[in-house]
DNA sequence: TTGTATGCGTTATCAC
DNA sequence: GTGATAACGCATACAA
């Protein structure tokens, strides 16, 4: 391991026989320069593989070029088979990198690791932070406003501290038109599969099939689950205990929809004659289900692109950014229902 | 949004009467300073929600306190079902917690990621580079060695570029335990499914296997995966096609492993009656699998502390920091096999 | 035990 | 177009 000195503005100014701004111009792309020496600049960096101290620009530039994008979760839970994270970062990554910021990631699933973000962000490592996801009223991402660094969120905050500018879907939309889609097939005893209730989208699924239900005439029956394919299969098991009738369901997350398909399948009820079967999200996997699912298409990677959009202008000092963006959601109709 | 300006040391200072060099020390746990002093200094800290700029700290300590962890994956290929990402991060994460260090995740799955990650590292972003695997002979690793900069790789690096510390775990020894149990057991036709070819964990499986099978006397039977359950489902189909009178299978990852219980099922071929089938890793889901599957465990979550463990001695300039550590593994007996 | 003075490597504001 | 020079915010050797 070659411990060789690391050169400095100063080094390559010497090498290049001109003075440290002139090479700051050219490292910079400033156009001022003369041909001749901005080739010997370029040279003399290249030589001696010079890199600009990142920390020293910092200090003066007020500004690091990277930006964090926090997933309040562990480790286990990030990396589990749901794949709302890995779209939520390749759109902010794309988005990113176009822009030529690099893209921090950080899991906060302890209380230990919060705090640790928000000196992080306060320190200055970061010059704006994105929260791919809200639980409950996280004060975080307010307090970390109200100290002037940009902010984003991908869900609308439930707290009642500062406005954060966020990302979200058309919640209600969707799921209204997968419940209508179910009524009109003459479905009448149609179950939820509701979403975490600490989470805007688990709460805004299930008022919307309350509210859809109502507006229908129907009556309403809900079991709990977390957006796991464990957690729907164990609320499928128990909405078939509560009312066997029923003869359709809505899961609000799509891994809850295939565990419910599973545990349907055992249960020797057949999709979608004996149930029908709606899910959310419509990851890759759904359209490869037996049978294939009916789902509302809610757009990840775009909403992760569309936070990183906000971002950059925040960062670039945008006066008129909007306080939210909602995007559109879809029903996307297969065979489940 | 509040944007209120960032308190400075000087704010410090001036609000607690005392010299910006005082702040300094209380704010860095100096032992040297007055109770009383400290504590009205401490007061004004609070009182001005003081968070000492990082890029002001690092230009004269030279250090940032925190640390990258490479996933030279991408987003996609990190986020899957595999669990092997997750329990490094958990195991660095806890060692970098307690060591008060912060982990930075950069997923570098493209060639500009790559790059980039470069210039991050060598701008001084980060205090050393941890690398959650390697592909080939990648030349990062020692690229970044070479300037200077701490590095530590899970995996030997294959590289002949310079030489990098290493955590590892011995492959060689639990493929060996795990074939010597198969043949005991007198399986004869005994198969296996290979790792990627381009990563020392799938080439160093592939050998041990070759290796204990040649001792045996017994011939060898090889079909290619990438780890991943589906390529195992479809491996094993390959195997089967191959030679229907094959008994015994040793999967080079859990997840593969998995994908052949999947297929011998489908195929009707009982296990372990008919087929004896053994995986590597040792995951949590691989004891409630039908049947439990008997495997070779290797202490990832362990690897990513070890990996942790040598960065920091690194970065305290310890000078005997070995140069690998090779983890033991073990088979560990279930029903499979 | 505390304060003063210096420098870390860069960018930006000036003159030239 | 180019070169001095003053910040940027902090830690630390040295003085007191």
């Amino acid at each position: 391991m070659t411990t060789r000195e690391r050169p400095t503005l100063e080094a390559v100014a010497r090498r290049a026989g001109v003075s440290r701004a002139t090479v700051s111009r050219v490292v910079n792309g400033s156009t001022t320069v003369a041909a001749g020496i901005r080739d010997a600049v370029n040279q003399a960096v290249d030589e001696l593989g010079y890199v600009p101290n990142q920390a020293a620009r910092s200090l003066v530039t007020q500004r690091t070029d990277s930006i964090a994008l926090i997933l309040p979760e562990t480790a286990n839970r990030v990396f589990s088979d749901d794949l709302f994270f890995p779209a939520i970062i390749r759109g902010v990554g794309m988005e990113l990198e176009a822009a030529d910021k690099q893209l921090v990631l950080m899991m906060t699933g302890s209380e230990a690791g919060h705090h640790r973000v928000e000196r992080y962000a306060v320190a200055g490592h970061v010059d704006g932070v994105l929260f791919a996801s809200i639980h409950g009223a996280d004060p975080l991402p307010g307090a970390l406003a109200q100290r002037g660094i940009p902010v984003v969120c991908s869900g609308r905050p439930m707290s009642d501290g500062p406005q954060v500018p966020y990302v979200d879907v058309d919640h209600a939309g969707g799921v209204a038109a997968a419940v209508r889609h179910l009524v009109a097939a003459g479905r009448r005893r149609i179950a939820t599969i509701a979403g975490p209730q600490d989470m805007v989208a688990g709460l805004a699924r299930l008022a919307g099939y309350r509210d859809t239900l109502r507006q229908a005439g129907l009556p309403e029956l809900v079991a709990q689950g977390d957006f796991t394919r464990d957690s729907g299969i164990a609320a499928m098991r128990d909405l078939l205990d509560r009312d066997p009738s029923l003869d359709a369901v809505f899961a609000a997350s799509d891994l809850m929809a295939h565990g419910a398909l599973q545990t349907l399948r055992a249960a020797g009820r057949r999709v979608p004659d004996d149930v029908a079967v709606i899910g959310f999200d419509d990851f890759d996997i759904s359209r490869y289900s037996d049978p294939p699912l009916t789902t509302v298409r809610q757009p990840i990677a775009e909403s992760g692109r569309t936070m990183a959009q906000l971002m950059l202008r925040l960062i670039a000092g945008d006066e008129d950014v909007p306080e939210s963006v909602v995007l559109p959601t879809e029903l996307v109709l297969r065979e489940s229902a």
